[in-house]
DNA sequence: TCTGGGGTCCTAGGGCGA
DNA sequence: TCTGTCGCCCTAGGACCC
C-alpha cells in the first residue's frame, strides 16, 4: 500500500501559519522577481488561475482584497524540513517527492487501518507546524495520488484522508476524475486523448495498451498499469540529484558583458556549492543566456552552449572559470539580456572520481572549499565571496511584500509576551 | 514597465565501430 | 576493399512534474 501526503496550498499556508489572520482569507504568493502567481489559497483558486503574470490581474487582487506575498523559500523550505521530518518519523518508507509532497510505503499488514493512521500523520503535522495536509491510500502509487486529490477535493466529507481499497471506490475514483488532472497526463496528451473520446481516468485504463505504448511511449504505459491497480512504480529514496541548475530572470535589461558574466559566474558558483552539499563533482556544464521573449518589439537572441569539463570538478573557482569561458562564447553584443543559466550535468560521486591522466582538479580547492562553505554557513550565506562576484551586490530581486525569515533568521522570530 | 525556477524521463535520429 | 546491417552511444528536444 501507497500513501500521498499532500500539504494543502503549501506556500500559502506556510505564510498563513504566521498570520492566523488571514485564515479563511485570499491569499497568492508570487514567483521571483514578484513575477507570476505560483501559489494560491482556496479563496484565491476562484479570483486568480495557476501562474498567471501577477502586473495583468492587479486590479482582480485589489478588488477581491486578495493578500501578496513575495516567495520566501527559505521559510517554505525549512517548513518543508519540518513537515518531512515528521513523516520520517512515522512512516516505514519514505519518498520525498517534491517541496510539499511525500509518497510513504507500508508492507502488507491486513490489520492496519488507513483512515485512523492517514488521520494521526494528518493532526500530528497540523498540530507541530500548523500546516494542513491531505492524505490518499491506494495500491499503486498513481492511484494514491488520485485517492490524495478525492481528499483534498472533500476534506468534510472524507477528513482530508481518502483510502482507495476495493475494485469499486478505484473505478468510481477514476470514471470522476478528469483526464487532464491525471497525474502524468499534461496537456498535450490530455488533448491527444480526447481526440480518441478519452475524457476521464476510467476512459483511459479502457483503451489499448499498444496505442498508449504507440503515442504516450512507456511512461504512459506505465501509468495506464497503476490506474488499472498493478504497481509499476517504487518508491524513489535516493536522493543525490542528477543535474542541478541556477537560472535566473534580470531584474532588469542587461546589454553589458561584465554584468552577465558577474551573475554568470555566481550561478555557477552556487550550483559547486549544492554539489558539494550532495557530496558530487560535475563533468558537463550548460550556460544559457536570452532576451526578454515577450518584447516582441526588441531583437531577440538566445543561445545555450553545453561543453565537457577537462576534469570533473565541484570547486567554485574552477566552475565559475568555466562558466565565463561559456559565456564568452555565446555572448553577442548589441542586445537587451533579460535571462541566464548555468546548469551542471553528468554528476558523479566525489569518492569515486576517476583521475584523468593530464588535467585533474585543483587538489588544493577541496580544503579552500571546506573552510568557504563552512565560514558561510556559520555566518549565514554568501559572506565569502570570490574575487569575480560583485562584492557590493548590486543587483536586487524584486520582492516587494516579503515577510519576515520567521524560523530561520534569529531577528526575525516571533517573540511571544506573558502578560 | 511588469510574465519563475528546478527537476526527471523518454524518443528520434545521427555517428560510428564491429 | 567495399558495402550493408546492427547495436550502442550521444544529443537535442519534447513532455511531464511541483
Amino acid at each position: 500500500m501507497f500513501a500521498l501526503v499532500d500539504c494543502n496550498n503549501f506556500y500559502a499556508s506556510c505564510e498563513r501559519v504566521f498570520r492566523p489572520d488571514l485564515n479563511g482569507k485570499p491569499v497568492v504568493v508570487l514567483s521571483n522577481n514578484d513575477g507570476c502567481i505560483i501559489a494560491r489559497s482556496n479563496e484565491a483558486k476562484k479570483h486568480i488561475p495557476m501562474g498567471a503574470p501577477a502586473f495583468k490581474f492587479k486590479d482582480v487582487i485589489q478588488k477581491n482584497k486578495v493578500h501578496v506575498f513575495s516567495a520566501n523559500f527559505s521559510l517554505y523550505g525549512d517548513m518543508s524540513h519540518r513537515v518531512m521530518s515528521i513523516l520520517e518519523d512515522l512512516a516505514p518508507e519514505i519518498e520525498i517527492y517534491s517541496i510539499d509532497e511525500a509518497f510513504l510505503k507500508y508492507g502488507q499488514s491486513p490489520y492496519l487501518n488507513f483512515q485512523a493512521e492517514g488521520e494521526k500523520i494528518s493532526n500530528r503535522i497540523k498540530r507541530s507546524t500548523g500546516i494542513p495536509v491531505s492524505v490518499g491510500y491506494a495500491p499503486t502509487k498513481a492511484l494514491s495520488k488520485v485517492a490524495n486529490a478525492i481528499a483534498k477535493k472533500f476534506p468534510e466529507r472524507t477528513n482530508s484522508v481518502y483510502i482507495i481499497d476495493s475494485e469499486e471506490k478505484r473505478i468510481k475514483a477514476l470514471k470522476w476524475l478528469k483526464i487532464e488532472d491525471v497525474w502524468g497526463i499534461g496537456r498535450k496528451n490530455s488533448a491527444k486523448l480526447k481526440l480518441i473520446n478519452v475524457y476521464t481516468a476510467f476512459d483511459f485504463t479502457q483503451i489499448s495498451p499498444l496505442w498508449v505504448k504507440k503515442h504516450l511511449s512507456i511512461t504512459g504505459l506505465q501509468l495506464q498499469n497503476e490506474l488499472l491497480g498493478i504497481p509499476n512504480l517504487d518508491l524513489d529514496v535516493y536522493g543525490t540529484k542528477k543535474s542541478i541548475a541556477t537560472t535566473r530572470t534580470f531584474e532588469r535589461n542587461y546589454s553589458d558583458f561584465d554584468q552577465i558574466k558577474e551573475r554568470v559566474s555566481t550561478f555557477a558558483i552556487k550550483n559547486a556549492e549544492k554539489l558539494r552539499r550532495q557530496k558530487s563533482v560535475c563533468n558537463t556544464m550548460m550556460i544559457f543566456v536570452h532576451t526578454n521573449g515577450f518584447r516582441k518589439d526588441l531583437q531577440q537572441y538566445a543561445q545555450n552552449i553545453v561543453f565537457k569539463l577537462p576534469y570533473a570538478s565541484n570547486s567554485s573557482i574552477e566552475l565559475s572559470k568555466f562558466a565565463v569561458e561559456g559565456l564568452r562564447k555565446i555572448f553577442k553584443e548589441g542586445y537587451l539580456y533579460k535571462k541566464a543559466g548555468v546548469i551542471v550535468m553528468d554528476l558523479e560521486d566525489e569518492k569515486h572520481l576517476q583521475m584523468r591522466l593530464f588535467d585533474n582538479s585543483n587538489p588544493k580547492h577541496k580544503p579552500l572549499m571546506e573552510t568557504m562553505d563552512r565560514i558561510n554557513h556559520r555566518y549565514g550565506n554568501a559572506k565569502l565571496k570570490l574575487a569575480n562576484q560583485d562584492l557590493k551586490r548590486t543587483w536586487k530581486m524584486n520582492q516587494e511584500q516579503l515577510s519576515p525569515q520567521y524560523t530561520t533568521k534569529l531577528s526575525d522570530i516571533i517573540t511571544v509576551k506573558s502578560e
